[in-house]
RNA sequence: GGCUAGGUAGCUCAGCUGGUUAGAGCACGUGACUCAUAAUCACGGGGUCGGGGGUUCGAGUCCCCCCCUCGCCA
């Protein structure tokens, strides 16, 4: 039994996430983390918000709250809907906790001893209606180049200019609009990543089983032009965590906190030890995942993300871990592999947060559950390339799949047999030819679903569990049940019997997929045997001759077309 | 402009280090069956693998040039 360590990349706390997020990361880690659970593994599967920086002050802000408290309902709000898609995390943690406090302090002072905190002086542009410094893009002005009107401080999005703030003309606060804007000094730290570049490249350099989307990202910013550069991790700000603190190796950081990019990483951590705290362990519980001089040596520790997550995973993060480590003391686990996603466009455009463009989280929920966004998100998950999301795709995929494929089989057969046996295992009859066959084929593909769920090549594995349904109506199409019962009804036992059985391998496949479907199959099988099917054959035999079983209702229904084009409509503009 | 990935049947995509008549699912057509959510199963039609050169006995699969899409970076 191996230990795996698993984390999602951290949805921003400021607003619901759309599908493409899901698919991205929280997705295909909670499938990942299913399955090795399922195979007999001990999983942490870890998430969290990520709560701090300038769009939470504003949003906050905007709905009249103090930022705490709207964290603290944001995140509430997003806990709920992940427990709507079955999102199977051990903890879902906030990065605005103690613990997190904690911990990105320690580690900054354990880089600041280390002489890899450099302070730099430099100008930024503080507002003094707002009585705050402004990030880049919070200045808005006339564009120097084409003379767009609301160009923004860090780039012109009608010309893709990169631009510097003092290039603007007639440059505003786009929090309040003031013009009363000054360029003033401000002290922050700086990571010196430029120092721990050698040991990031052999780090990287050793990786070679990563896929390219990770490693080109990560040598692309390791070797462009100047190289890495050193990166503020400190910003002019009130929410976050606090950069001045006892036993600081520095002064003068006063009123700042670290950047959303230092600590949000350093959650994955955290929230491992909030998982501790909310369940009464000791540290022991947690450094046992986290630390490889206090038993980690032996965990695996996958990330899934999307692409764009990528550089801050394969160098910000390793580098405040390489570089803590080199004290000595405390020796804290890399990440073993990254798993990276690209986009999934939604009806020949982009989802778009800031837009209000696509299906989000909650409105999925609202009108479907959870196993149909599950089904057709994982077997269409952005590996190789973006892919695409349109309704009639969805219809037809999850109508056939999994209403036509898998649901109705599971009617078929327990139809059949409630009519012609009663609600039990018939008994009678041997197993011939056809049935050795059967068991030969589903070994075949479930050793090749397993090798497709263990490499996280997510469509591929769908794509076999398909198979596996579909070779369940085969069976019945051949042996013909209905057929067999006329002239010997033991035959039609033993067949009968098979095909119930593989109702609960079924079950127990297609779980971290679909858990709730998989869940009311064992139930209508009256069964709570959740064995992986190592040997095919002995699982089909699981529930025995006179098992008592309950024709379960339903699993998929249909999506009408009337519905789809209902949808279509209804998410064909932007979020309001 | 630099870089990544991609451009394969109507649609969504597989095709590893080059090798028999290029594959799957959906959609379409024909047939079978009637247990089932008008479901299922079988068979079939359909592609000059973005374009052009080249290497090779042989290239979606390698090399060069060009076109297009997406993203990242500057």
């Amino acid at each position: 039994m191996a230990r795996h360590l698993i984390t999602s990349a951290i949805p921003y706390i400021n607003g619901i996430k759309h599908l493409g997020n899901l698919v991205g990361s929280q997705l295909p880690a909670d499938l990942y983390a299913r399955y090795l659970r399922a195979r007999g593994n001990e999983v942490m599967f870890i998430c969290a918000t990520d709560e701090h920086g300038t769009p939470a002050e504003l949003a906050a802000a905007k709905a009249g709250k103090p930022v705490a408290d709207y964290c603290a309902e944001m995140h509430k709000v997003q806990a709920d809907i992940a427990r709507g898609f079955r999102l199977s995390f051990d903890h879902f943690g906030r990065s605005s906790s103690p613990r997190n406090r904690m911990l990105t302090q320690y580690f900054a002072q354990t880089l600041g001893e280390q002489g890899l905190i450099a302070e730099v002086t430099e100008q930024q542009v503080f507002s003094i209606d707002d009585n705050r410094f402004l990030p880049d893009r919070y200045i808005e002005g006339t564009c120097p180049n084409c003379g767009y009107t609301r160009a923004r401080g860090d780039q012109c999005e009608e010309c893709t200019k990169q631009l510097d703030p003092t290039d603007l003309i007639n440059p505003r606060s786009a929090i309040s609009g003031s013009t009363r804007l000054e360029v003033r000094e401000t002290k922050h730290l700086y990571l010196r990543q430029r120092s721990l570049k050698a040991d990031l490249e052999a780090w990287i350099d050793s990786k070679t089983d990563w896929p390219v989307l990770t490693t080109s990202i990560a040598k692309k910013w390791l070797n462009d032009g100047e190289g890495l550069q050193d990166r503020g991790i400190t910003r002019d700000l009130a929410w976050g965590v606090p950069a001045q603190f006892e036993g600081a190796p520095w002064s003068g950081m006063e009123g700042k906190v670290f950047y959303v990019w230092f600590d949000a990483p350093i959650e994955y951590i955290a929230a491992t030890a909030e998982w501790a705290d909310a369940n009464g362990l000791d540290d022991a519980a947690w450094h046992r995942w986290w630390r490889t001089d206090k038993g980690a040596d032996d965990v695996t520790y996958t990330e899934f993300m999307g692409k764009d997550n990528v550089p801050f995973h394969t160098l910000s993060f390793p580098a405040t871990i390489i570089g803590a480590n080199r004290a000595g003391g405390a020796q804290w686990k890399l990440v073993d592999y990254i798993k990276s996603f690209n986009y999934l466009n939604y009806d020949g455009g982009q989802f778009s947060t800031s837009l209000g463009r696509g299906v989000f989280m909650d409105q999925a929920l609202s009108i479907l559950p959870a196993d149909y966004w599950r089904w057709w998100l994982l077997s269409h998950a952005p590996e190789n390339s973006d892919s695409e999301f349109t309704w009639e795709n969805f219809q037809t995929a999850v109508n056939k799949d999994l209403a036509d494929v898998l649901g109705n089989f599971v009617s078929r057969i327990t139809k059949f047999c409630r009519s012609k046996f009663g609600e039990a295992l018939p008994e009678g009859g041997e197993t011939g030819p056809q049935e050795a066959a059967l068991i030969a084929e589903l070994s075949t593909r479930i050793r090749a679903y397993e090798d497709h769920m263990q490499a996280m090549e997510i469509r591929k594995a769908a794509a076999e569990l398909r198979a596996i349904w579909v070779s369940g109506n085969e069976y019945l199409q051949a042996a013909a049940p209905w057929s067999t019962f006329k002239t010997d009804p033991a035959q039609a036992a033993v067949q009968t019997r098979l095909a119930l059985n593989m109702i609960r391998v079924y079950a127990v496949l297609s779980e971290p997929f679909i858990p709730d479907a998989a869940a009311a199959m064992l139930a209508g099988m009256n069964t709570s045997d959740r064995r992986w099917p190592t040997d095919v054959g002995a699982a089909l035999t699981a529930l025995p001759v006179g098992h008592a079983f309950t024709t379960p209702e339903v699993l998929f229904r249909k999506i009408a077309d009337e519905e789809r084009e209902d949808w279509q409509a209804r998410f064909a503009g932007v979020r309001s």
